[in-house]
DNA sequence: TCATTTGTGCGCATAAATAATCATATCCGG
DNA sequence: CCGGATATGATTATTTATGCGCACAAATGA
């Protein structure tokens, strides 16, 4: 069982759905009920409660944050981009996370889904440069300690190399890396320099390096390349990988983990390891 | 059972019951359980006393804190705290804050009142050290630093010597504190060693200190004492504050700006939907 | 427009929590 | 030492929460 300690009351499960709602402005079902680990029934009973009480506004699909105006900028635009995948590719990655270890989490959404699974552990470390790992964690679970830097709007990241004095301070059990373009032939590649220099300093910090990277981010290359893959010990992506980009990362010596997108609802789920 | 230290009162249990209840905010039947050592049926009978007595808000499956489940006061939302004339506050500083410079805001809700008003101001450049600063200035606006360092979760501020090189590469014109305590016999004053850690090197690298303080600060003294009081050049605060404290600021050579709240009903707030 | 997907509400089965009941143990004033 | 009052634990109904399947409705797409 993931969780030693999970108390399960209802009252818990809504004070948790209205913490989730203040920090992203919206939610599927679908999205409460992996995080939650409940089924898609109650969670809409839950919402039905917390819609009567006025705590939220239940919409088709979810639910949304009072006072929420449809004209507000949203980032959770790529967050639902193979929103399944990428929670499934966290769900794995959890089997790496030593409870009482220290790790180092990237920005990208795929990390983020990781991060959101980590609410409940509180003997780890968790070094983060997103602003949303850190608000994600910000509320209970691990230690946070965040790198600092200049604020990178577009991902939401703390960059620069103001953070390199702070970094080198520290060493981490296991960083999880996502990336843009992940290639046999040209390595990790990201769009930023300033971002590339952030990952490269913590990946050198790390015991382990495990990459996440959705099957679309295969073969792709984009501008500055960081870090080295021969420096990756894990990959973990999703069925979509295929068995041609699979195999050279084998033979790069790579650990290359593939998980299946399935659904939340229907069965599944009450026989967890 | 036959515990040796158990005298097995039940007001001992009571009152054991409430300060776990203060602790974590949440507990479960079988977690009092087994902490007490006594069957469920205790613990329920137990709960069903303090819950008349008011003292707990019982749930099914346990038992919340008053206060907590927020029937009306929500999470750690201080910010409605004098809500009216922290953002008079808030607004009364933007004076001293110049379109293409750089500013230091500090954790707490008034400074963070400040930020929300930022959002516009594209060419400036602030530098802080909460969560929440950087969260609310995240979409746009001003070019973000965050200092970094260990997460104190209790005012979602970033804390710890870690933070240190990197605060000491910068300079801003202004600093803008909140404080805890604000005397002047005493100086500054917060509850938190680490806390007052990142204020004292935060101010020493402004050029100038702006302190937002609303008036039921001024006279409390604190746990730990930074920065210095005549390291400060202006406090604002509003038109609560006692003469007599004004005038011992402004002997110690500090510009006190008071700022009126909008109280023009009488105090009664007896207005509740 | 129709077909398909996706979300929703309802009924039922099951498990868990609570309430009700009873038996036993402890305490305390005669 | 006795008998009642109280507290606790065990046992049993009873209520409640949850998960799941199904039928239906709403969005989506061709």
């Amino acid at each position: 069982m993931i969780n030693s300690e999970n108390t399960g009351l209802a009252v818990e499960r809504h004070a948790r759905i209205r913490k989730i709602l203040q920090e992203r402005k919206i939610v599927t079902v679908e999205g409460l009920c992996r995080e939650l680990n409940v089924s898609g029934a109650t969670i809409r009973r839950d919402l039905v409660d917390l819609d009567r009480q006025g705590r939220v506004r239940r919409v088709r699909g979810g639910a949304v944050s009072v006072g929420w105006h449809a004209e507000e900028p949203l980032f959770e635009d790529k967050a639902a981009i193979a929103a399944k995948e990428k929670q499934r590719i966290a769900e794995a990655a959890l089997r790496y996370v030593q409870p009482k270890g220290s790790i180092f989490l990237d920005g990208g959404s795929t990390v983020l889904a990781l991060a959101r699974l980590l609410t409940e552990r509180a003997g780890l470390t968790v070094v983060t440069n997103s602003l949303r790992v850190a608000g994600a964690l910000s509320g209970a679970g691990p230690r946070v300690i965040l790198t600092g830097g200049e604020l990178r709007r577009l991902s939401q990241t703390f960059v620069g190399s103001m953070t390199a004095p702070l970094i080198n301070q520290i060493h981490v059990d296991t960083a999880f890396m996502g990336t843009i373009g992940l290639s046999a032939d040209d390595g990790l590649t990201t769009t930023d320099p300033r971002e590339a220099f952030t990952k490269n300093i913590a990946m050198a910090r790390a015991r382990q390096v495990i990459l996440l990277a959705d099957s679309s981010k295969l073969g792709k290359v984009s501008f500055v390349k960081f870090g080295s893959l021969p420096k990756a010990d894990v990959l973990i992506t999703d069925t979509g990988a295929s068995a041609r980009d699979v195999q050279s990362f084998r033979k790069a010596g790579i650990r290359v983990v593939k998980v299946s997108g399935v659904r939340c609802r229907g069965s599944g789920k009450r026989r967890e390891t």
